[in-house]
DNA sequence: GATATTTTGTTAGCAGGCTAACTAATTTAC
DNA sequence: GTAAATTAGTTAGCCTGCTAACAAAATATC
């Protein structure tokens, strides 16, 4: 039966997140912070900040927390736009920019400890059900659906995250 | 690249647990709390709190509130064991019978909906996937491992999963 | 050009994970 | 039998998701 599988997805995701959380810990950085400094470095400085909220899935307000502390630890800072005077834009700082080595090479180590024994295929074949997953709960979010479902918006389905240049988790 | 599949996974986990927050929510129930009323049924009232957080796979604290919930809601009730004084165990009021009943019928009904369009095979293949991961993960927070990665306790990987009676997710 | 709508950022507060630290009861060790 | 260690439950408070509601700026509509 497939009925434990939304169980074992739930806890997979949070064993990564706790793992990983670990591997970050002496870097003082927790898995919010280090999320976002990946995602600023892979989408390029001057970003917005709700651009960098979509790029990681999350809604603004969490991303504006997790900026916030950022900035106060000095790792990034934000300027105003020339264009739009509503815009915030996001850059890193020379600390920032030091830390950020470290980081990567810390997500890219661990990744590989938790990828362990998992043929290439299975890696495939494991993105592809994660993405049909994401698929079908766009699909069930969307469509108010054969049950009566209270409607609420959610996060679209993200583009398709598999062809771009990278560097997420 | 394999950059992105941590990514992906909270994507998924988190996606799913949208879903089905969403179909729940006309119950008037959350997500940690139907969980935890599916597990008391599948583990058999009587259980104490440590023995249904450990089965859920989250810390007592966490489990404390969701009952406190739950009973403030009037859904299960605590009574004190003969045995051990210290020991509280988890009962269902015939209210909370009530509900399960419609909760166990949407949990089966919003997994068919989640997992639509994989193959036996593909789910097969996305479970073992998964407790491999849990398994590294376990091992990695086990073993301080090849990283200086300050010591911190991790939950257990759950014991294999897979062939208990079970209702979980 | 004035008004309505949308977008960006923000604050406030809830939900549910977590750890740390504590009490009380039980068990283990002398 | 008494002291030490463990276990069940609890409280307090952090972290990071979220929604709701709002201001200010930009854009669209007329």
């Amino acid at each position: 039966m497939d009925s434990d599988i939304g169980w074992l997805l739930g806890r997979a995701a949070h064993s990564w997140k706790t793992v990983v959380d670990v591997w970050m810990q002496d870097l003082g950085l927790t898995q919010s912070r280090w999320i976002a400094l990946l995602h600023l470095k892979r989408m390029g400085q001057g970003v917005t900040q709700s651009q960098l909220a979509a790029d990681i899935g999350i809604e603004q307000p969490s991303m504006l927390r997790t900026l916030n502390q950022l900035e106060d630890s000095g790792l990034i800072e934000r300027r105003a736009d020339q264009q739009d005077a509503r815009r915030r834009t996001l850059w890193f700082t020379a600390a920032g920019t030091a830390l950020l080595e470290k980081v990567e090479a810390r997500a890219v180590e661990g990744r590989s400890h938790l990828l362990d024994g998992l043929s290439p295929d299975q890696r495939l074949a494991f993105r592809a059900v994660l993405q049909q997953l994401l698929e079908n709960a766009h699909v069930a979010t969307q469509r108010p659906g054969s049950l009566s479902c209270p409607r609420r918006q959610s996060l679209p389905v993200p583009a398709t995250a598999s062809d771009l240049p990278d560097t997420r988790n």
